[in-house]
DNA sequence: CATTTTATATGACAGCGTGTCACAAGTCAA
DNA sequence: TTGACTTGTGACACGCTGTCATATAAAATG
């Protein structure tokens, strides 16, 4: 988090530098990017910047979080808007940001935080399960796989289904290590999600 | 990916590197650990680690890949133990693997790739559709929400929605940026995977 | 208004880590 | 033995980070 330093600044002051980080980070992901071009742009000493933030993460997910809290309010004008549907306003808000990405310099942020360490780590996770399509090794897993029980209707439904379930047991691995939680919290609600997912979510 | 020089070494000296690395690795997350460390600790000149490596990154990702290939050998096999069923397999697996982080050293390397960036922004995330029970703002969102329509069993299962579709959307998102897919076949893939969730993923 | 107290600004600098490069030392085939 | 090629080595230039002593401004006090 920002020190109030920084929010007891001018706004116009303040303004400044926030576009010289958010110029810094839309350039290079966060392990390249560098507090001396950003202080260097925005026209501040060195010193001041961290009269400010913490370090370079600090600033990094300060914007970040504004980001997020955009889309938040995004989110929640287009569930009111389809009458408490989320899969419907989901389904906008992920077009929205398909269209606003090939347009703007404002998705170059979000890129390079999910590009870069987050995307290859994913993609080991990925791997694990073979759940690429184009590799040989997804073919020989598909196999293995008893496919009867699956509620597969199109082509690629397998693919679907196995980046799916990675998808949801990364994010348990991720938040039992995050939040420390006992092994019995994890692991009940890894099988409470995996319990869903195969029942599906829509009644 | 490591260079030809380092699976030319010697099996001895190799070891003593991976084993170095790995301790470093598994001290900190990447972005902290230094090359000087594994150096010193591997007793080897810096110039040769640059033989074997392409830099920090290189290294890391080489000792995580190698953690994926045991992990896909470990599904495999469970896969047949369980004649195909994926639930089966993957919920043994998540077992395994909290029993092992509680136990042993070699989910370091994993908890350290896991937390720190990946799931600070994972967390940016899932506080855009506010899936955080905790928070004020998920009662706010969940209040929003037809819950007619969901498929809601127990008590928690709101929030567990929440997070199963976020985990989606967001895999949905870095893989459409990783492969620079076109939007018409993004929008494609977010929008089976959602279908398929809604239906559930069994029979 | 003068003075003390508190907050902010500044930039030089120590310290550290990276990646490179010129040179040394091996290996191997002819 | 020689030459060609591969690998080993560590000093070093470069850049970046975070700090700190000092200067400046702003606010509080009486």
């Amino acid at each position: 988090m920002p020190k109030t330093t920084f929010y007891n600044l001018h706004q116009e002051k303040r303004d400044t530098l926030i576009e010289a980080a958010e110029k810094e980070f839309c350039r290079v992901p966060v392990f390249e990017a560098s507090i001396s071009n950003i202080v260097k742009e925005a026209g501040v000493p060195r010193g001041s910047f961290y009269q400010y933030f913490e370090n370079k993460e600090d600033a990094f997910f300060y914007l970040l979080k504004e980001q997020g809290k955009k889309r938040q309010e995004l989110f929640v004008s287009l569930l009111k808007k389809h009458h408490g549907d989320i899969f419907d306003a989901l389904n906008e808000m992920y077009e929205q940001m398909l269209k606003e990405m090939s347009q703007g310099e404002n998705m170059k942020l979000i890129r390079n935080a999910l590009l870069h360490v987050t995307h290859e780590i994913e993609d080991v996770f990925t791997e694990m399960f073979a759940a690429d399509r184009k590799k040989d090794k997804f073919r020989e897993i598909a196999a293995l796989i008893d496919q009867d029980k699956l509620n597969l209707k199109e082509d690629h439904d397998l693919f679907h289904i196995m980046q799916i379930v990675t998808a949801v047991a990364f994010r348990n691995l991720v938040e039992k290590f995050a939040k420390d939680l006992p092994d019995e919290e994890a692991m009940d609600n890894f099988v409470r999600e995996m319990n869903l997912l195969k029942n599906g979510l829509y009644k």
